[in-house]
DNA sequence: TGTACATCAGTGAACGCGCGTTCACTGATGTAC
DNA sequence: TGTACATCAGTGAACGCGCGTTCACTGATGTAC
């Protein structure tokens, strides 16, 4: 995250991140190595564990700038619960490999300090989205609605990464766009 | 699953596939091997690529049997799609290893004959509970009210499972409940 | 401005290891007569 | 019922390979004087 330029052979860092998130979204989560990224990235095959120490330290640095990017897209999409919605879905589509790393904590150190300040600073603004649809509510009524909320987008996501919804056309957004619709205006 | 006893030590094939299920189930869908599985089943480590060829082959098996097991679970919550839903929320938590291989096809054959049927059964069963609870309805709003119900509970499912809904106590089925009402009850 | 030195990002050869795969084999079971 | 043979699930030694890791090094940059 702190992308600092680099010395020798320009910035190394970004270059392995980059790398690593390109093939990630080329072979899903399991199938690379530490010595690939850094044929991918052009550099020693020593440089990624200098500078991320292990696979878990770079994906823990793919989760934290995973969950930054999509705090900032969330953010972006204004106060309108079903935008930030859709802009969830929009995020995951085009960015499967920080998503599907963000949420396969199994795969890095879920505890690092950065990873949990940007996945606080998203939860903030679905939370904040959630309070300004359900104001008003009991307490718990506005807790589920915000469950409801993430779950529907979620898992809507997920299963279009996962090719689940093959049936649903090439445009994942605008198929989510009544089904979010259907939660929240009836 | 075609489970034949086995000759010489028992049913081999069924002690792989239980080994497997349990280091995914501990591990995830990454951190193991062949080898490994083969002392954890306590047969010799070229057993299972004698039986399942190699990894994408046995994670074909499970995915099949996955889905085979899937399917029986949400037949057996009967005609009503709230208790389907929650079927579905209690097979991804009681059964984490079946449900993440199930819907992450880069690691297995998504096409193979035993997997596709098993799978399209599974989706009868959630399309006719759909079918059941907006019968009337236009076809694409049925088709928007079946997709919004397969997100609600998969996003609900696959969120608890990365660990995200910390806060929502130890019984995720129960938690789930009120989440799948608001969705079809107001 | 110039020189000498310290720092440290990045290199590349070398290592030991677990992996998937191959292959000749073993031995229990099934079948033919 | 007994014998001889075929089948094939499962074994275990051996292989070559890519991996992560170590470590002495290189050389560009930053700093002190």
């Amino acid at each position: 995250m702190t992308d600092q330029p680099s010395y020798h052979h320009g910035n190394l860092r970004r270059a392995v991140l980059d790398a690593a998130v390109e093939a990630i979204a080329e072979q899903g989560t399991a199938a690379w190595s530490l010595r690939q990224l850094a044929r991918r990235a052009g550099v020693s095959h020593a440089a990624p564990a200098h500078h991320f120490g292990d696979k878990a330290g770079l994906l823990t640095a793919v989760a934290a700038e995973g969950y930054a990017r999509f705090a900032d897209a969330l953010e972006a999409a204004g106060d309108d619960l079903h935008d930030t919605g859709l802009a969830y879905v929009r995020f995951a589509v085009e960015h499967r490999a920080y998503f599907e790393v963000m949420f396969t904590p199994a795969l890095y150190r879920a505890d690092d300090p950065e990873v949990t300040a940007a996945r606080d600073r998203a939860e903030r603004v679905l939370a904040a989205g959630v309070r300004g649809l359900a104001a008003g509510e009991r307490p718990e009524d506005e807790r589920t609605a915000g469950l409801a909320a993430w779950s529907i987008v979620h898992g809507f996501a997920h299963l279009w990464l996962s090719g689940a919804l093959s049936g649903v056309g090439d445009d994942p957004v605008e198929a989510a766009r009544p089904v979010i619709r259907l939660l929240f205006e009836r």
